[in-house]
DNA sequence: GCGTCCAGGTCTACC
DNA sequence: GGTAGACCTGGACGC
């Protein structure tokens, strides 16, 4: 992707209309860990921009269609709430299997369940790194699936954000099923499996990736590939790395980024922008080789990827004390 | 407005 | 295993 294009969003913030209030709606809360860092989970990289979140960086809030089930896809609106974060959700009820579905997605995306101690410790000696602990940056931000993850990735390979941002919003509000305020929840594989190919190409505008959307879908709606496993997998992230590399339009780069999102973070997922960004960082603004770059992240041995993700993307937001 | 060039990551064929 | 070229889109640029 073009890295100028992907980090757009700290500068424009809001992009869409604030939703109306309704007289009523319903609130859920869930503790936070004590080193959880709403801000910087939500910044962590550029999920947050893309469908069917909405971002609001004047409020801090973020928007998301939830998938509940077999009603209708609820909007909520998360914030932080001192040391809770707090779901609004666009209903008068709801009901106990969605409340609880929408509360384990938002664990889930926010990683609220993820023990940071052994990273935190990893960087907390390095003086270039202990930000990370009084920052309680590390948590990147995910979506409720793998599936939706491994999608959005192979949106971000090959083009500029600006077309990452294209695909995605074609792929969720051609297929994803409407809420009562008419957005827009993200595709399941079922509904993406049903969309002819001409979609892909002609209304999502993937261009050459189009057949491997099609085919992804089709081998997850079937059941003959399995992608929220891997976020249980007992592989070895070598062989997971195989596996997800046999979807069509995944290569290195992808592979490690999911990988990252699923919570292992042995490689760095290196792009132009985090080559580019180190080279101003660390190289005086010459160009270097990844083994180079992979040096310099060695000693963080399991934890390199997270790292040099929270090293080149610390600028991203100004420290408070 | 039109045409050309380029960047971006992955796939495939070839050596 | 390594490499070159093709894939497709949108932005930048020149005319």
């Amino acid at each position: 992707m073009i890295l100028c294009d992907r980090r757009r969003f700290q500068i424009d913030g809001l992009d869409e209309p604030a939703i109306p209030r309704r007289s009523k709606q319903m609130k859920l809360s869930i503790p936070a860990p004590p080193d959880f860092n709403f801000k910087r989970t939500i910044l962590s990289h550029g999920w947050c921009q893309l469908l069917p979140c909405r971002f609001d960086k004047e409020r801090w809030t973020l928007r998301r269609v939830f998938d509940v089930g077999a009603s209708r896809p609820i909007a909520a609106t998360i914030r932080a709430a001192g040391k809770r974060i707090e779901i609004e959700v666009a209903r008068k009820t709801l009901g106990k299997r969605a409340s609880e579905k929408i509360v384990r997605d938002v664990r889930h995306m926010f990683r609220l369940d993820d023990d940071m101690s052994d990273f935190y410790q990893a960087v907390a000696e390095d003086p270039h790194f202990a930000w990370i602990v009084r920052a309680g940056a590390g948590r990147m931000l995910r979506s409720p699936t793998v599936f939706e993850d491994l999608v959005k990735t192979i949106c971000t390979t090959n083009c500029s954000w600006a077309l990452t941002e294209k695909m995605v919003a074609g792929l969720t509000n051609n297929l994803g099923l409407p809420s009562a305020d008419g957005h827009y929840s993200f595709p399941s594989p079922e509904e993406m499996a049903k969309a002819p190919p001409s979609f892909y190409r002609d209304e999502m505008r993937a261009g050459y990736r189009a057949p491997y959307f099609k085919e992804l879908a089709d081998r997850v709606a079937s059941g003959e590939l399995d992608v929220e496993s891997w976020i249980h997998s007992d592989l070895a992230t070598s062989e997971l790395t195989k596996e997800i590399k046999g979807v069509k339009g995944v290569g290195d780069y992808a592979a490690e980024n999911l990988l990252k999102l699923i919570g292992r973070y042995d490689g760095l997922a290196l792009d132009s922008w985090l080559r580019s960004k180190f080279a101003r960082t660390h190289n005086k603004g010459r160009a270097c080789s990844d083994k180079k770059i992979t040096r310099h992240y060695a000693r963080f041995g399991k934890w390199r990827g997270l790292a040099l993700w929270c090293d080149m993307t610390k600028d991203w937001i100004e420290e408070q004390g």
